[in-house]
DNA sequence: GAGCGAAAGTGGTCTTGACCACTAGTTGAC
DNA sequence: GTCAACTAGTGGTCAAGACCACTTTCGCTC
């Protein structure tokens, strides 16, 4: 899944190491513990506070979790919380702001397993992954990876990316109405990739946001994985009557 | 207001520091420049490492920024973004988990000027200022602070919080029915204070909440400020027909 | 076998120093 | 007046090292 990756080719040690450290996290369970700092800031070449900044990160990001005096094992997974929220467009625009689009990148993929899952299609189906840009008066706010299985868009342009949104397309070309969704939002740290696109400093405080659409028919029609300045931005919810 | 104090008394330089430079900040526009990083070590009698290491958390929490070359500079405030939600005791039920509160303090304080400002009282008004950890399944999952005029509960035992929600008391005691309210949600890092409480380490993503709640009568019933670990929580959020 | 103290191991904090990369300001030539 | 080059300033990255504070392990004694 494109923007995932936190070493965008600066190829610098810290981020060396800690694509090496996210490696060896895959062989490892909740609650295992890694090698001491002095061992690793040794096996990996390191010093040790170049080592320990990187643990900082991941500690921060929840994927690691030290005790003093202990070591440093590895984290466990998150809970999920429910709510509600309405378009970055509408939202600007009831600001005073000028929302915009800017569309950086599209191309089309195979889908995947894990991807394949959330779209459910098969790992061998393409999707198109289109970067976009949010911006309000003309400042980027947020990057926007959108996935959508290419079957339902056919081949694309990107004018009508521009020019269309893809619910708009959806309608018009498939007959497709939204229907619902899911949408997960956690805090998390920029990476240099996303920083540079943000023009915020790598590992800002930001909003991940991963949504899940699904059609009248029931299908899904999209996987939307979005980071959001948290350096310009919080949400506001409306409370509803009789809180409980 | 409690629970945002970042020294809890631990003292070490990189508070201080902190302490400091939120400081000189008060004294700041936004865009101002701070001075350049080897003179702020100077200054303030400590290595530029432990300096930077101070100015990344500000940085990661969005009050300074940062440019290559250029320098340090006080940064601009955010954005709002609407939604809703329910609440904890309600989600951690449907999760399966047994959610659980307790209450670690609990004063009378004078408002304040902002406290005043945000509950629609006067700054000399009293306020009761109840701190309380949110658990589930006996894990520290969220502080909160909660903030009521006085003259709402009048004198309150510990006893009585622990034994009625603070609405089930009101409507007791004022008849009063919540209404409506306005909640924000930030992204940001754990506190030592807040690290502590919640068991995770300092400088953690995690979500602010802040909550100002709203009777039928219109008067402003609470102020509350909420900090949820980033570890173990993200949002979710039921999107509905027709998105825009 | 249990308990206690010491040692060894762990993470945490800080310093000094070096060097790289970028930006802004100054100076001189045209 | 403009432009290019140079210099001085800025932040960014990294290393080596020391010492503090906490936890775990080991060895010895009872």
């Amino acid at each position: 899944m494109t923007g995932l990756a936190n070493t965008n080719g600066r190829g610098n040690k810290q981020a060396l190491v800690r694509d090496e450290i996210l490696g060896r996290l895959d062989d490892l369970q909740v609650g295992d513990a890694l090698p001491s700092e002095r061992r690793l800031a040794t096996e990996l070449g390191v010093s040790r506070p170049t080592l320990r900044a990187v643990i900082d990160e991941l500690v921060r990001e929840g994927l690691l979790l030290r005790r003093h005096g202990s070591g440093t094992y590895v984290a466990e997974p998150k809970i999920a919380l429910p709510l509600t929220m309405t378009s970055f467009s509408e939202d600007m625009t009831r600001r005073g702001m000028r929302p915009g689009s800017r569309v950086v990148d599209f191309q089309c993929l195979a889908a995947g397993a894990k991807l394949g899952q959330r779209l459910q299609i098969s790992p061998v189906d393409e999707v198109w992954v289109i970067t976009r840009l949010r911006l309000a008066d003309d400042e980027t706010m947020a990057i926007e990876w959108l996935h959508a299985p290419r079957r339902l868009l056919g081949d694309l342009r990107r004018e009508e990316l521009s020019d269309h949104s893809y619910y708009e397309l959806l309608r018009e070309r498939q007959a497709i109405t939204i229907a619902s969704g899911v949408q997960t939002i956690e805090p998390t740290v920029t990476s240099p990739e996303e920083a540079e696109l943000l023009g915020v400093p790598v590992h800002s405080p930001a909003f991940l946001f991963e949504r899940t659409t699904t059609s009248d028919g029931g299908e899904v029609v999209e996987f939307v994985r979005s980071v959001y300045r948290g350096d310009r931005y919080r949400l506001v919810t409306e409370l509803r009557p009789a809180l409980r």
